[in-house]
RNA sequence: GCCGAUGUGGCUCAAUGGUAGAGCGACUCUUUCGUAAAGAGUAGGUUGUGAGUUCGAUUCUCACCAUCGGCUCCA
């Protein structure tokens, strides 16, 4: 059996326990579902209201109960015999009918006084496998994921089979706290969020301006190396914009609304840019000649997300976005594709990023959601697949996660806890142009529809921070790093060689800055460190007077004194080259 | 938006139905120091906001705001 397979067994069977435990102390609970999961396991629970003060209670029980479970016991039943085991509970008769219609069997397990509906999958020694387990937190949950449903109170777990893979997750997970993007924009003096500015408004200060400065010079300088052209939009469009788009009908209560005092005009802060964009192109008549047409746009994008979706700079009201528009030919598709996935996999490589792809395909029992005709959504969700089989991307399909008008590669990296965003995002799109009404005049005369590549490799400069700190925890590589070096003067009587010295390394386009506080050359070290600066300037009277700096670097210690000019060609080379560590 | 939790000076945290304390940080002074925290002093809080209960609320109740963990959503 599986490694996987196996610990998966042991949380789904620790999910069992966790019902068996809830109903010998909250009786008119209802469980309803109970898989394992990534990192755990949960179960779900109606009529259940409890705090977090009593997981530990609950914990307790469990242990009790385990240690009388000798098995599990298979039992294949009828559909009505099941119906009647669990006759009060409207959960599990849903899932027994649907397993009825679908003409499945149906199966109850039995461990102790404990009988759950279960398809299997369990540990085959209870009382000596269910020892290592946390109940970690409570959430709410809509029943079968539907928010039209009853929210269910959800516990979350987890199990492992020894104690000590227990206590290493749970390690991680402290650790993990460290690396919070919250703190670390805090700590760092990179971002921060007012009540006065409102939620999901980060403002960017001094410091975390800088970094987004260099994220978007860096885009911006790999784009036009491959003839992308930066165009300049609006930040407010009329409604009609978004009519003919699509957006308004799908997307009106998640803009900002926007009143003009003289005009009637509904008008929105935008939300994306592709329909601004659209509107570039459309303002002449373009040729194949003009083809591809490459629009790029650094843009500020506001949507007004549910207050409970907001989540540091991972999700937020206002963010930017590197967002690019191809208009091309359909036999032109595959070359701009191509050029786009190497220049993602060039800026995650920059970064040293692991990622993962996913081919987000439309939801074929909803069709209602989706713009544009199926045998083109068909033909295009292969494409895709095809596209991403020659670049050898490894990925996989996640069925609903399109956009309404296209498919979409997307690039999803994790967060230190964890959990899974998306940053680049490729989509071949045949919708918006016909929408808009897009030609242009081919060879033979002919009017024809461009195709419209909507690429973004950043994703949000916001979100794209938030990974970059959690993934370097802060200690960004030099090219990136607010100040890039600091000087430490030991005494004040160094302070003039101090400020030389600064003057020539900002002449030199070096972010650096003298501590000059009358602090121990210790502490300053300490703060430095703290602060993760790349490099620290020491000077005192033997630096001063052999025209020496003793160079630290934040990785790799005392590096020795040498004259600033040698310390300047290898700082510029480590930026030029944006090296990830310095060797 | 939904479920649950949290909100005390810039940060981390303490305390209490009788109007709040510490450490770090900031500032001032002293120290002028050689690779991860020198010493002393000073300032800083209408306890997220508003209302209610009470003789009295930061503590109890309610509403709102914000944050956190989930769910839903994510162009």
């Amino acid at each position: 059996m599986e490694k996987k397979e196996k610990l998966d067994n042991l949380r789904h069977s620790s999910a069992h326990l966790l019902a068996a435990a809830v109903l010998e102390l909250y009786p008119e609970a209802l469980p309803a579902i109970g898989p394992s999961v990534e990192n755990g396991f949960y179960y779900d629970f109606d009529q259940l209201k409890i705090s977090a003060e009593d997981l530990p209670r609950i914990e307790g029980k469990m242990q009790e109960i385990a240690k009388t479970w000798n098995s599990f016991e298979k039992l294949e039943v009828t559909a009505d015999q099941a119906k009647s085991d669990f006759v009060s509970n409207p959960y599990k008769q849903e899932l027994i009918e649907e397993l009825e219609k679908e003409g499945k069997s149906i199966t109850l397990y039995k461990s102790g006084n404990f009988t759950d509906l279960c398809r299997g999958g369990h540990t085959p020694h209870p009382k000596n496998d269910l020892k290592y387990f946390k109940l970690l937190k409570i959430a709410g949950a809509y029943w079968r994921g539907n928010e039209k449903n009853k929210m269910l109170t959800r516990i979350y777990g987890t199990a492992f089979p020894t104690k000590k893979e227990l206590e290493d997750y749970l390690h991680l997970l402290e650790e993990a706290d460290k690396r919070d993007h919250r703190k670390l924009g805090r700590d760092l003096d990179l971002f921060t969020f007012s009540e006065l500015v409102g939620a999901g408004f980060p403002l960017y200060t001094p410091r975390g301006g800088i970094i987004r400065r260099e994220l978007n010079n860096f885009i911006e300088d790999l784009q036009s190396r491959v003839g992308y052209q930066q165009v300049w939009t609006p930040q407010v469009a009329k409604a009609e914009l978004f009519k003919v788009s699509g957006h308004y009908d799908k997307y009106k209560n998640d803009m900002f609304n926007v009143v003009s005092h003289y005009s009637e005009e509904e008008f929105f802060l935008k939300p994306m840019n592709c329909p601004q964009h659209t509107q570039i192109y459309a303002a002449k008549q373009r040729s194949y000649r003009d083809l591809p047409l490459r629009l790029t746009d650094f843009a500020m994008l506001y949507r007004d997300e549910k207050p409970g979706e907001l989540n540091g700079l991972a999700r937020v009201r206002s963010f930017s976005q590197d967002d690019c528009h191809i208009f091309c030919t359909e036999e032109q598709v595959d070359n701009e594709i191509d050029t786009a996935l190497q220049m993602i996999k060039k800026v995650m490589a920059t970064f040293g990023f692991s990622y993962r792809y996913r081919l987000s395909t439309r939801d074929r029992e909803h069709p209602e959601k989706y713009l544009g005709q199926p045998e083109v959504w068909d033909k295009v969700e292969k494409w895709a697949e095809k596209i991403m089989q020659r670049n050898k991307i490894d990925f996989f399909i996640a069925e609903g996660e399109a956009a309404f008008y296209a498919p979409k590669m997307d690039l999803m990296a994790t967060d230190a806890l964890g959990r899974e965003w998306q940053l680049s995002t490729v989509q071949i799109d045949f919708v918006m142009p016909e929408r808009f009404g897009l030609n242009y005049t081919d060879r033979d005369g002919s009017l024809k529809i461009p195709v419209m590549i909507h690429r973004a490799i950043l994703g949000s400069s916001e979100r794209f921070l938030m990974i970059l700190l959690e993934h370097f925890a802060g200690a960004f590589p030099v090219w990136l790093s607010p100040v890039q070096a600091v000087i430490l003067p030991i005494a004040d009587r160094h302070l003039n060689y101090a400020l030389k010295l600064n003057e020539n390394l900002l002449k030199n386009s070096i972010r650096s800055e003298i501590d000059e506080r009358a602090e121990t050359l210790s502490a300053k070290i300490r703060d430095a460190q703290l602060q993760k600066v790349p490099y620290m300037l020491v000077v005192g009277d033997e630096e001063e007077k052999s025209e020496r700096v003793a160079v630290r670097s934040r990785d790799r210690g005392d590096l020795g004194k040498m004259p600033l000019q040698k310390f300047l060609e290898e700082i510029k080379m480590e930026i030029g080259d944006k090296k990830l560590r310095s060797a």
